[in-house]
DNA sequence: AGACAAATCACATCTTTATGTGATCTATTG
DNA sequence: CAATAGATCACATAAAGATGTGATTTGTCT
């Protein structure tokens, strides 16, 4: 079973290489190569590629933009960035895109012909500098902010409580303690993360990006 | 340069079949090996080791609340899971614990090892299977809710507003127009949301986690 | 022993939010 | 063209939230 195989890359001398690479390469079907966004949506929904390789600093729409739109129409396709951008926020959009794997150019040419096997064995193909920016994503998710770490256990509780929209006196009853004292958490809580509403205190202390 | 290396692995013959591994590897200097949490938790800060593979299936403390509590301490130190545990869960915790690898113990032994110098060289070494798991944990991110489609425009921008903690007084303001009309619009998004406060539209709207 | 943080409750006041019931104007769409 | 969705504004009321100023009790730490 060989794996049909695109490539979108504007650099020529890149994209040659690659092109022989992969014809060279056993169990791949090399299909075709794109030098821009444009030509690429056009025509690659028709080849129906099973992984389509994509460079992201493309001239005019970038590799992102490309991934978005294609991967809604087509969804049995895998895309792998192939890209020197080790930006985390390049990385972070590709991934939101819907790219399913993410390599650098500066890889081994086995490891490019690798990753084509990889994402096709549903693995996600991912250079371990890259992989280190994401899974950094990932701790600060969980670093208590120290306004956090400040808080009494039963304010955390308290506000845990408010973050899902429960009122004063829901608070109140799940607690068995009164509605005042509620108040009186809440007011300590607003004073030590130096915030005067519900939603400020959330934001301060369970950050949405 | 080698680097100094200790393992924390339950199970005998994979615990013995890394040692040899590791002994037998050049540029490694092997240290120490552990079967449970507690013995890795009293002698690993006094070995200073580099690496330190860790299993998560461990009797007593689990691996990862062992990373959880070493990585405090050896900040110096790269921890690289070696599990069976594919589950996302399990990944994500491991990863929020601090470590900064987690492949599977189905590689091959020179992908073991490659792993332990990829992390000392900066890298962080993902099994292509888990890396998918991760990354899917990105796509649903950007998946806008119904709910939010929705929305008119002027409902996003408002209710993107409230999120930020205005009140409707300052939401006026930004927009140029009344608060009776920043009211209007408030009602309109929590009929269509099907709530009745701004705590429970973001929750809706903006999930965390 | 004295200081201090944490948890509990009370009362008062003022602001903000939520909800009900209107209305006008503009696009868009069947 | 009529219906519908969107954006705008108004007035009113009730509920919820924020703020100020108290107080008591129970620990813990120095």
């Amino acid at each position: 079973m060989s794996i049909k195989l695109s490539i979108v890359e504007d650099q020529k001398d890149i994209r040659e290489m690659l092109e022989a690479l992969f014809k060279g390469s056993s169990n791949i079907q090399f299909q075709k190569s794109f030098a821009d966004a444009e030509s690429a949506l056009n025509e690659l929904p028709d080849l129906n590629s099973e992984v389509v390789l994509v460079d992201i600093q493309l001239p005019g729409k970038t590799g992102i933009d490309l991934i978005k739109q294609l991967s809604e129409s087509m969804q049995s396709t895998q895309f792998i960035v192939c890209s020197s951008i080790e930006d985390s926020e390049t990385i972070f959009e590709a991934l939101r895109a819907g790219a399913n794997g993410y390599i650098l150019k500066s890889e081994t040419p086995s490891k490019l012909v690798e990753s084509v096997y990889e994402v096709q064995n549903g693995g996600s193909p991912i250079s371990t500098q890259i992989a280190r920016k994401v899974i950094g994503s990932f701790k600060d998710k969980e670093v208590p902010s120290s306004d956090w770490k400040n808080l009494s256990n039963r304010e955390k509780e308290i506000l845990d409580l408010l973050s899902k929209g429960f009122r004063y006196k829901e608070v109140a009853i799940k607690l068995f303690i009164s509605t005042d004292t509620v108040r009186t958490h809440i007011r300590n809580i607003y004073e030590k993360l130096q915030v005067n509403s519900r939603t400020e205190a959330l934001n301060k202390v369970y950050p949405r990006n």
